[in-house]
DNA sequence: CTGAAAGCGCTTACAG
DNA sequence: CTGAAAGCGCTTACAG
């Protein structure tokens, strides 16, 4: 009773005086085992308090039950509520989840994936298709089932993998035709850095591209790249609003960055939506709470999360690989929506 | 060459012609192996796209290099940045986090326990120090490291395990603190739900204290329990302004209730603060950015998470048991305080 | 500096 | 229904 070490399964075995392997059925396949054996095997585990050492059933199994996700960050409530969602569903499913986060950098995430591939999940889930090479190649060495989430467009032409995402440009061109039927005629856009990043390359891709159709133009200089954050869609605005024409539009790449420009609207005098329209991207729950109202795309994060892991214990358990998916996304019209001034 | 299943340390052998074992000190030991040699390998490993199994390497070693780490919800942004902190430093010394969340719900808490210590972690992070019977017993029986966070007290009388947190009762005294200086005399609090919560307890504990101290009462009544969330601040204001006399003074047991309960002052023409004070607890990255700015209590939860990590592998590493520490914590004053109306 | 062999703690055909 | 034995893929004393 005083051992020092965790009690091992033949710790049990002794205690009931049966083999290791009537133990481990016991517990792993209960109908294989006469009842009343089963409940003297079960009293013995917990009064050792003995838990199956995951390593030697993973090793033994071939699978750990253990799904990796790499994301850019926590720290912005969307990544964390789609890992929230992803995280309940598998757990659901007696699946755990190994989180990492790169800051947007795509070398560590590739030093991620390896740390992740080196301790035996079953399958990985990363965000949007644009990768280091050496995270592809490590992907494809491990022959784990990878899933695309956040984006529908594959980057390179020979990835095969399943996505599960949004179409980053129809954002862009919601916000477009929104603004448009407004009748504004000169914008902003405040991205998140574009570089290594494919969902926020789209977003002003598509942006532009709807302005483009309808005869109007996104200049260069119009679009401000920043890290995102609420100073960063501060900052974004102090440049718009020294451009002239001064743009009366402006689409921000994500809600975070929206609200920092709508707070510096505020900080500027510039009445908002009177002066200046937002529209973000995202729908945080603090969207709807601030005055006047963020309009914004809506993402369903959360249920981006859950299907992601409802697709890959399909593709895992059931041997069924994913259809790739694009989620349905919508524009959402609030206080900071309205025809530019005269 | 067309292996279907991933390449092992054993075909990484049979292509230098070494053994498994040279091939095992090439990765784990490079300093024993003949430099000509290591590259030999090197080269192969890269060529087959080798990874060595996670699940064998843990089972050979004891050690799996994982951390579990279960959090009330990643739903708010004061966990994510705290988890952030914590698997952001794990990374760079080489641990993956294993992460689940319960909602609240300490029954789903202990089954998320047994699921991460069926894993192979080497320790486990927790928030508060109160858990299910069970949850204690699981971690007790698997004899790793657990160290508990958020809070700076043990709960039960046979608790050892460090701790690394606020003192949640001065979070509650400093708000009461700040009213009272400011000449307040009827106080309303917003509180998550304090069941199953020690540091949401604590926290209207300090406040109700402290006022007692100053001859002040805190009723019951006066005290609103919601979920976490935006409308249950709402919900909550909306309750303590029929209460009479009216509070003129609010806490929040954190900036989402916070805010909520400032936002909902806004939608009732409540100035604030001419005519109601409000002070919460966490200092989100929105709190300085709303108008006006809300008074809350900063925690530096990101160095939480940062600190619970490095005594995590102080512990793990250097067998040095982290002696509990509580992190300081500051008042920030902001737009939402001022005097009572007279 | 390198290799043969035992061992980590499970699971599961195979036999009985 | 139960047990003895092999095997999962690594690591590491031990020998050379």
């Amino acid at each position: 009773m005083t051992t020092v070490t965790r009690p091992r399964i033949a710790d049990v075995a002794a205690l009931v005086g049966l083999s290791t392997s009537t133990v481990s059925r016991a517990l792993s396949n209960p109908e294989m085992v006469k009842p009343h054996t089963r409940e003297r095997i079960l009293q013995a585990v917990t009064r050792l308090g003995y838990v199956p050492d995951g390593a030697a059933r993973a090793l033994a199994l071939g699978r750990a039950r253990m799904i990796g996700a790499i994301v850019p960050t926590l720290d912005n409530a969307i990544f964390a509520r789609a890992v929230q969602g992803l995280q309940g569903t598998l757990a659901g499913a007696g699946y755990q989840l190994l989180i990492s986060a790169h800051e947007y950098n795509l070398v560590a995430e590739a030093e991620a994936a390896r740390a992740l591939l080196e301790r035996a999940i079953d399958a990985l889930v990363l965000v949007g298709a644009e990768h280091a090479h050496e995270t592809w190649e490590l992907v494809r060495a491990s022959r784990i089932p990878l899933l695309i989430t956040w984006t529908d467009t594959v980057s390179g032409p020979d990835q095969q993998a399943p996505l599960i995402g949004f179409d980053n440009r129809l954002i862009g061109r919601l916000a477009a035709q929104h603004f448009i039927s407004l009748g504004h005629r000169e914008f902003g856009m405040i991205s998140g850095f574009t570089r290594h990043n494919d969902r926020a390359r789209q977003r002003v891709e598509g942006f532009r591209d709807e302005l483009a159709k309808a005869g109007m133009k996104l200049p260069e200089a119009n679009v401000i790249e920043e890290p995102f954050g609420f100073d960063s869609g501060r900052a974004g605005l102090k440049h718009l609003m020294q451009l002239r024409p001064r743009p009366t539009a402006v689409f921000c790449g994500n809600d975070v960055l929206a609200l920092g420009c709508l707070f510096e609207a505020q900080s500027m005098n510039i009445a908002v939506p009177r002066e200046l329209s937002i529209v973000g991207c995202d729908n945080l729950p603090i969207s709807s709470q601030v005055t006047p109202g963020l309009s914004t795309v809506l993402l369903p994060t959360y249920e981006l999360g859950q299907r992601a892991a409802t697709a890959l214990l399909d593709w895992l358990t059931l041997d069924r690989v994913p259809t790739s998916e694009t989620l349905p996304i919508e524009l959402v019209v609030r206080g900071t929506s309205a025809p530019p001034p005269l």
